[in-house]
DNA sequence: CCTTAAGGTTAGGCATAACTAACTTAAATT
DNA sequence: AATTTAAGTTAGTTATGCCTAACCTTAAGG
């Protein structure tokens, strides 16, 4: 779905692969239709060919991208056999949405879910509860088990996993960097999983 | 410098607290003179007698918090004892800073940091800059006293410092709640040190 | 070959935001 | 008491952003 090349989108595919860049690199402030058309080499009015309206193109990246990584979420969930694992598959399988979407999921989620557009809210609360519930579950799994802490709130767990990838992407925005978001995944979910000291 | 009783303050006192408040709670977007203007009762120009400019206000909000921000770690740092002491310490003078400024420092970084005016992405910059290498000072001399993982890249791990204090903000945000960002620091800071699972 | 539709263009309307100028008021200073 | 200053007001200018209307252009289909 994202392809490299961009040269061989349809207008409305660069479009939206534009617009989501330009959340993510330059803010919301700066996703107009002026600015998305400059990058195009078409005009403002052009834009509105394709879509009915500026939010209508922040829907349909929404609806891709987040809807994508609570899919493939779940499906991580089902193919691990224990709860270790089927906690490794479902940060793998972020990180592997996130890397596609150039990091666009958390960013989107960071400065819309504030956003005074109720449409927005809605989408991507359900969006990060349905995601913390999902993750919620296996951590209570785990603490039966044994193998996860007691002493932690499951909720809490899963804003941790959320909240530690969305701090990867921001390292990323601000350094400025091109490449990979997360260079070293095994090394990040390590972190998560055991912390950052020796006992 | 923070107070509780904000019919006490200045205006010009006033419009930082409430800018600071926008910004946080709604988003760089609406940050806008009308907005803070008609949450004070008076009208848009009379933001501009006490600032030459919106972007004044940024800069004076950020030259607050991300300062006294910076000071508080430091003298945390000087006062540890051991690694983990300085860390804790560290960790904790952030956390107080961030509930006394209610989020405003990591969303101001968030959002800012990518901005196209370079007079804040610099200061934002350097400010995050500065922290991750206080901080990986002392992760790498617990490295070599051997109580911090060996493996683990110090500026990154400065980075995960960084990241799961702006998680907690994301979290707080999104759910709109009230009260505490973080409710339980020193949970919050043995999550960090030791990972969520038993080995 | 003519028609149609897709996807562009220019021009412009409308709303909103930043900021300014000129005026008012009321408190503080001389 | 007179003057000055701080801090507000209204009204307006300029710029920008979303979006529409009316007009081109080109390629495909009948």
């Amino acid at each position: 779905m994202v392809t490299d090349n961009i040269e061989k989108l349809s207008t409305k595919e660069k479009i939206i692969k534009v617009g989501a860049e330009i959340i993510v690199k330059e803010g919301l402030r700066k996703f107009t239709a002026k600015n998305i058309a400059d990058k195009l080499g078409i005009t403002d009015a052009a834009i509105f060919k394709h879509f009915k309206s500026m939010d209508d193109i922040i829907l349909e990246i929404i609806q891709r991208y987040v809807s994508r990584c609570s899919q493939s979420a779940i499906e991580a969930v089902e193919r691990g056999k224990t709860i270790k694992e089927k906690l490794e598959l479902l940060l793998k399988a972020h990180i592997d949405v996130l890397e596609e979407t150039r990091g666009a999921v958390p960013v989107l989620c960071f400065e819309l879910s504030r956003s005074e557009d109720a449409k927005f809210k809605t989408i991507l609360n359900n969006f990060v509860e349905n995601y913390t519930q999902e993750i919620s579950k296996i951590i209570k799994d785990g603490q039966v088990e044994g193998s996860i802490k007691k002493e932690l709130i499951p909720e809490d767990v899963a804003m941790f996993f959320i909240g530690s990838i969305q701090a990867k992407v921001f390292a990323y925005v601000i350094s400025g960097r091109e490449g990979k978001i997360i260079e070293d995944p095994d090394q990040f979910i390590e972190m998560i999983f055991y912390g950052i000291m020796n006992r």
